[in-house]
DNA sequence: AAGTGGTCTAGACCACGTT
DNA sequence: ACGTGGTCTAGACCACTTT
């Protein structure tokens, strides 16, 4: 709860202005976002009310209002009738439920058991350098790991995450951790995930897959390629999985 | 353009009141949810300006104003500054890749050549009456038909419509027309897709769809489940589609 | 100039949760 | 009783499009 945030250099556009001026309400929106990506309020905790924003930024409360929003329907924040607006956690299944979108063909989903089965230091590589915006030959912290439902194993995932932003991360502080990754991710080390793109394809099962998952050779497979993306639209987890969907499907609402 | 949306009894959540009384915008929301699904204005026209609609409603401009900003929002209205709110339809690219989901993996998205292979009458299947919420026995349109991407064919949808709905539709007709076909459901039928509910699954190419694509059996495909609704929330298509995904990923966002 | 949606304000009151 | 977000209003002015 820092009291960093800016005080006034707001304007709003003028009428025979030149450049390009945003209005209040998004500019607003981008403080708060700093706010957030600085760790002003940690996931979780209640931000400042909308009339204290109000009085902080030198507007209406309605413009505060409609920043908040905006906010709220991207996922950031989340606001609680008589009780205030929070920051996002992924400590909530309701959140996780958003970024797994694996779902049984018969019945509610159950929580998935995760094994860490490698973590390990490697340097970028081309492909990961371009999806994580970092060079060639940077730290990178790889791991790989089994989720299994009912205890039937069910997906493989590598996720590579930038060395810089995950430093310590070993195999034993992840064993030592229940409960969703990216919540691991938010109190460990500052993380949130926030959005995140999928390239969806079917493969194969190659001979490694198979052998992970208990599955015959050529059984056909999901692969989902992920990039995750933090508050400022910076990419900072690459993730591909391998999914079984003989008994789980992938669930897709099209709006 | 009827005049026939209701004039007067919204009432505003009392105090001591004793049901659920839901807000004024809520309210008008719905009646224009209703209007639109009566067909009162047919998608790419414009609906009546914020203020026209708060004097017919009798409540204040602002509170129509976040009734349709949340039905643009969810994609049923489009604003376009200057000029009106108009009724979304899918005679665009930008509303078509919203159901669309196949991209390249090089390159920019192409339009696709779609290529009938069928159309013809059936009754509904349980699966099939029970995702259209008919009965079993029903009379259904079945249709089969091919996509394809540069001349190379990619997916096979088998789609299944309510026969009550689309009376009179033909092969012929279907082949007569150059388009999306939810663009051609909404002109031809009146009937306007919305949103959609998809589920995803490897499978392997059974000979029917190895010789209907080209490719060598038990190749992967990616298998798309879809149920798509109209404005009340009815289903109004089962399609099940099977994707070619070697040169061509479904892409997803995680929000 | 006129009409549309877009932004901003100030104030009132309601609903919910906590003290 | 108090503080929070939620709804509703009325009015002003800006930005974009068409006449």
């Amino acid at each position: 709860m820092s009291e960093a945030l800016a005080r006034k250099p707001l304007s709003v556009a003028s009428a025979t202005g030149a450049a390009a001026f945003s209005p209040l309400y998004q500019q607003i929106k981008d403080l708060l976002v700093q706010a957030l990506d600085r760790g002003d309020w940690k996931p979780g905790e209640a931000i400042p009310s909308e009339t204290e924003l109000a009085l902080r930024f030198q507007v209406s409360q309605g413009t505060v209002r409609k920043a908040v929003d905006e906010l709220a329907s991207e996922n950031l924040l989340i606001r609680r009738q008589g009780k205030g607006t929070f920051v996002s956690t992924h400590h909530e299944a309701r959140v996780r439920f958003r970024f797994l979108r694996l779902a049984p063909n018969q019945g509610e989903p159950q929580p998935a058991e995760s094994q860490i089965l490698d973590c390990k230091r490697i340097r970028a590589s081309a492909e990961i350098a371009r999806a994580l915006e970092l060079k060639v030959g940077d730290s990178v912290v790889a791991i790989r790991r089994l989720l299994s439902f009912a205890g039937v194993p069910t997906v493989v995932d590598d996720i590579y995450l930038p060395g810089a932003l995950f430093k310590g991360l070993t195999a034993d502080l992840l064993n030592g951790y229940v409960g969703p990754l990216y919540g691991f991710f938010e109190t460990e080390f500052g993380v949130s995930m926030v959005r995140a793109e999928e390239k969806l394809r079917a493969v194969n099962a190659d001979s490694e897959m198979s052998v992970l998952l208990g599955i015959p050779q050529d059984t056909p497979m999901l692969k989902v390629d992920r990039i995750s993306f933090t508050y400022a639209d910076r990419p900072v987890e690459l993730r591909m999985g391998h999914y079984v969907t003989d008994r789980y499907h992938y669930r897709n609402s099209l709006n």
